[in-house]
RNA sequence: GGGCGCUUAGCUCAGUUGGCUAGAGCACCAGCUCGACACGCUGGGGGUCACAGGUUCGAAUCCUGUAGCGCCCA
């Protein structure tokens, strides 16, 4: 029966179907008892702060891409989905949020009510993202996905605090950390961004004990005077040197502080060449007072104000505190002057305000250890980055060493599991002595017990009046995540998932959380399993907009993947994501806005991004709309455009082109009968394809294991495009017409049933839609003994031909024919020949090709349109002909009438001296002595083809020109 | 300041260990509505591979330097 497809392909309406099926057959869930090599991913868990945009969706697409194949080769996969709660970023956004909404500041709103409104925030999202994935096709286990907050994973993060604690890797202790006085908490360096500000920088003097001396010093922050503990200066310079150890007064602090010399801090060149010294307010003035042994006088509240005990400006708002100080310098005689300045000046990424170095109690992981164990696994190959450079990133971060602070000041996170009491040891060892799950050490410095537990302690767990009290702050996000390949398949239960997926295959992320990320999750999983996390980490490129820029959505330039789902199809984003992941780093999209009028693509210039263009009006229908961005609201007059980018359209136009294919074959597997086939039996375009399949699966193969996704795409996109569709299925054409239909029905429905299995991973909406529509008219079918299909592509399995199907002769006699082909189609277009009139065509050759040339007449009449066809060594070169040289044959076609002699001439002529010159370039070689003696003799040999080629090519023109010149 | 990456056709990019006459898609030009496909078919034009040196028989590819761009870390 013949069943015929939609005219085109109808991306949505397969994605509805598919989704369906799969999900309902549970194709995507893992079992950890069923047989089958593991072959396991885990997701780089996307922030719950906001939804997916393109970078996701070519991370998403990469995995997917790997799973399905792995899948189909029959390993027992395991894709693990999820999300992180993302502490800072999540906290600050619902906060903002609430403070719209109802102007109240967290603290007015309370502890327990944030946090349930981010819950609830973080449930919205979390839902939006994973539709997402699964609007993009990805073939997670969704029964298994995890959240860095559920009780799994906070199970995981207990149990390796608490390890960790009990082995002294984590400590308390001060540290001058980056705070956000809006937020209230710290920020890590990541977090914060530089912005240049208008600032001053004033110089000041402080009056040298005992003498009548000055000392000048130079600052942008007067106000930091109040926390002055020494003045620096260097220890070489003469100016001087008679005052070191000597001391100054701070006039408004009333203080004594000392004069220092210190080489590292001060420059001598640089201002006054005096610096103040300000230890706990500045990184630099912090490294010098552990030099120098000085003391820390914290001068700021956590809210920016300055604390109690410094006067008249305690309270003050420090910008405020700035302007009083130095009005009271100026008052006291001790102001020198001012200049204006720009500031670098770091920022709160959440907040967008101004970082203050602040000293505070924190929480950190000792990372001496637990680096070199994660240096080590990269040193030895137990984990191999792809590409391998990325190695390096990774190994020089970790080389540092530098201890992790893992407290954060929020209120969305996993709580420290630390309890402080103010007891005796005694009374720790009544309540918790018989419990292995609890254990303390002593905190000289404020004289109680910090207390480490895996289950939480209830305040009056002491009993009496003693109050054991948990601390305040939460986890760094990164150690939750950390955790992830481990936490997520049960850690620390012994389950069957952990015994089957871990360690993981391979961890596919972007470069930006290699230190971040990748560098703590082969700690912590070295730590806590004794094994790495995963054998391979793949870093693919970032996407960048036209201009070069980072996608983002605050820029108007960050694309939402269901944009382009919705214009182009999920198989057409993914072909687009495969295609633009090469090795290099980064990848450029130009990004468009789509007329929502007229659906005109209309391409963003630089000033549409930032919100800085309101309205566009569309260059095709004349309407205007305002451009996408990150408008917090809708527009009542202007509609405000999706995105999109016509990189896409490839991906799309692709899966059209197959789908048609498809189509075509449906419309000629009437009466199809399953039927083994034969391949030296087979007709000489079969044995091509099959040599030609064969290659490319291999390829494909060896490709995909070496994750070069782009390669793979492009080498299917060739067969199927290319050798499938204008080459193989017009010469099928005629055989469909005659009695050797069977047999190419069978080869037809193999052959798509092969393409379907390779296109799946990339674009597997379009194959299973077309493998359904094929079951209907082919269930039982295949290369080359047809048995009866799965009910899914999804599970099928990834083909893996006999290198004897690769047939180079048959290549080659092909090849010569697309040549032969190419040349008379190119006469007949340069000629303006109608394309239905047959051309008569004299081909001079050897008796071996003119024989094969012969036997493939029928093709050169139906892709060329050739009439009589004569050739052999004795063929002569007809009047009124145009001709064509290759190395096997010259061809002529006769135009008896139709030729333009004088352009002839001239094309010919170019054409010499083209090949003149390749000539010319190939003796420079072949003189050359020691090209001769040192080359390969395979490729000295190939040189000397080639140039033989030339120059008979070359005599050939030659005697065509001459031959038209004299009249044809 | 340290590290990494990029610079190849008008645009976006391939080009695996140095070796056939440097490729693709889009755009462009010309011609095609022939029963799979105009999201198409056929053919064509277009590149001194950023620049300057070097290594080599041979460099887009390796080395050095210069310029521009981007990212990461301090």
């Amino acid at each position: 029966m013949s069943s015929e497809l939609p005219k085109q392909y109808d991306p949505q309406q397969a994605k509805q179907d598919c989704l369906t099926y799969w999900e309902e057959n549970k194709f995507f869930h893992a079992n950890p008892d069923a047989p089958g090599k593991p072959f396991c991913i885990v997701i780089p868990p996307p922030n719950v702060t906001g939804a997916l945009h393109l970078g996701h969706a070519l991370n998403c697409t990469l995995q997917d891409i790997l799973v399905r194949w792995r899948r189909m080769q029959g390993f027992n996969v395991l894709w693990m989905p999820g999300t992180d709660h993302a502490g800072i970023a999540t906290q600050a956004v619902v906060e903002r949020r609430v403070k719209e909404e109802d102007g109240n500041t967290r603290h007015e709103l309370g502890r327990e009510k944030l946090v349930d409104r981010i819950w609830a925030w973080k449930d919205q999202y979390e839902k939006r993202i994973l539709g997402q994935l699964r609007e993009i096709g990805a073939s997670c286990d969704w029964e298994r996905t995890r959240f860095t907050l559920d009780p799994v994973c906070a199970s995981a993060v207990r149990a390796t605090f608490f390890q960790m604690f009990k082995q002294n890797f984590i400590y308390r202790g001060k540290r001058l950390v980056n705070w956000d006085t809006h937020l209230q908490t710290s920020v890590a360096d990541d977090e914060t961004f530089t912005e240049t500000v208008k600032g001053g920088f004033w110089t000041f003097r402080y009056p040298v004990s005992g003498t009548d001396e000055f000392i000048r010093f130079s600052t942008t922050r007067p106000e930091t005077m109040l926390g002055d503990v020494a003045v620096a200066v260097h220890p070489s310079d003469e100016r001087y040197t008679h005052l070191v150890g000597k001391k100054v007064l701070i006039p408004l602090a009333g203080r004594e502080i000392p004069i220092i010399a210190d080489g590292i801090l001060v420059k001598k060149e640089f201002g006054t060449g005096a610096v103040k010294v300000t230890t706990a307010h500045d990184r630099n003035d912090y490294a010098c007072g552990l030099r120098h042994n000085l003391p820390m006088i914290n001068i700021l509240a956590s809210d920016g104000t300055i604390r109690d005990g410094f006067g008249v400006y305690s309270g003050l708002d420090r910008y405020e505190a700035r302007k009083r100080v130095t009005e009271d310098m100026e008052k006291l005689g001790f102001f020198e002057g001012r200049e204006d300045r720009d500031i670098e000046l770091a920022h709160s990424d959440r907040s967008k305000t101004p970082i203050e170095p602040f000293l505070s109690d924190q929480w950190f992981v000792k990372m001496d250890h637990l680096a070199q164990i994660a240096i080590d696994a990269v040193k030895d190959e137990k984990v191999r980055f792809t590409p391998e450079r990325y190695a390096g990133t990774y190994l020089d971060w970790l080389g540092e060493k530098r201890d992790w602070c893992i407290s954060r000041q929020l209120w969305w996170g996993h709580r420290i599991p630390i309890w402080y009491a103010k007891c005796d040891e005694a009374d720790l060892k009544k309540a918790f002595g018989n419990r292995d799950d609890v254990c303390w050490i002593w905190d000289q410095e404020n004289s109680q017990w910090l207390v480490c537990s895996l289950t939480d302690i209830p305040e009056d767990a002491l009993g009496g009046n003693l109050k054991i009290v948990q601390d305040g702050d939460v986890l760094d996000t990164w150690f939750s995540s950390a955790l992830w390949p481990h936490s997520t398949l049960g850690w620390p239960e012994k389950t069957k998932e952990l015994a089957k997926y871990y360690p993981t295959s391979v961890l596919v992320t972007s470069r930006d959380i290699i230190t971040l990320w990748v560098a703590r999750m082969v700690m912590t999983g070295l730590f806590n399993t004794g094994s790495i996390p995963f054998h391979k980490v793949y870093i693919h490129p970032k996407i960048l907009d036209g201009f070069g820029e980072t996608m983002s959505k605050s820029k108007g330039n960050g694309i939402d993947p269901l944009d382009i789902i919705s214009r182009y199809g999920a198989d057409a984003l993914r072909y687009q994501m495969a295609h633009l992941a090469t090795e290099t780093q980064d990848s450029r999209m130009p990004v468009g806005n789509i007329c929502p009028h007229c659906e005109t693509l209309v391409t963003v210039k630089q000033e549409h991004m930032y919100m800085r263009t309101k309205k566009i009006t569309c260059p095709s229908c004349k309407k205007t709309f305002r451009p996408g961005g990150p408008w917090p609201a809708p527009d009542p007059e202007l509609p405000t455009a999706t995105q999109g980018s016509e990189r896409f359209e490839q991906g799309r136009n692709f899966a059209t082109k197959l789908w048609n294919a498809a189509r075509f074959l449906f419309m000629n597997l009437e009466g199809y009968q399953p039927a083994p086939v034969v391949i030296t039996s087979l007709p000489l375009e079969d044995q091509w394809l099959l040599s030609r399949l064969q290659r490319t699966t291999e390829e494909l193969t060896s490709h995909l294991e070496s994750f070069r996704f782009s390669e793979s795409i492009r080498t299917l996109y060739e067969f199927i495009w290319t050798e499938f569709c204008d080459w193989y299925v017009e010469m099928s054409k005629g055989r469909l017409r005659d009695e050797s239909k069977p047999v190419a029905q069978r080869v037809l429905a193999g052959v798509l049933d092969a393409i379907l299995r390779l296109i799946h991973p990339f674009m597997p909406f379009l194959a299973e839609t077309i493998w359904k529509a094929l079951g209907d008219v082919a269930p039982s079918r295949g290369l080359l003994v047809p048995v009866k299909a799965e009910k899914s592509v999804v599970i099928a399995s990834w083909p893996d031909y006999s290198k004897d199907w690769y047939q180079p002769e048959i290549e080659n006699r092909i090849a010569r024919m697309q040549e032969l082909v190419r040349a008379i189609r190119d006469v007949r277009n340069r000629y303006l020949l109608d394309a239905k009139k047959f051309l008569d065509i004299k081909v001079r050759c050897s008796d071996a090709i003119a024989i094969d040339l012969k036997s493939l007449k029928p093709f050169l009449a139906h892709l060329g349109g050739v009439g009589e066809l004569e050739c052999g060594p004795k063929v002569m070169r007809p009047a009124q002909s145009a001709s064509h040289v290759h190395p096997d044959f010259e061809a002529y076609v006769c135009l008896s009438g139709l030729i333009d002699v004088n352009a002839e001439i001239v094309r010919l002529e170019k054409m010499m001296a083209e090949k003149q010159k390749q000539i010319q370039s190939i003796e420079a070689k072949l003189s050359n002595e020691s090209f001769v003696q040192r080359a390969p003799a395979d490729v000295v040999a190939q040189q000397r083809d080639t140039q033989a080629d030339l120059v008979s090519q070359v005599k050939l023109l030659a005697e065509n020109i001459v031959s038209l010149k004299q009249g044809g």
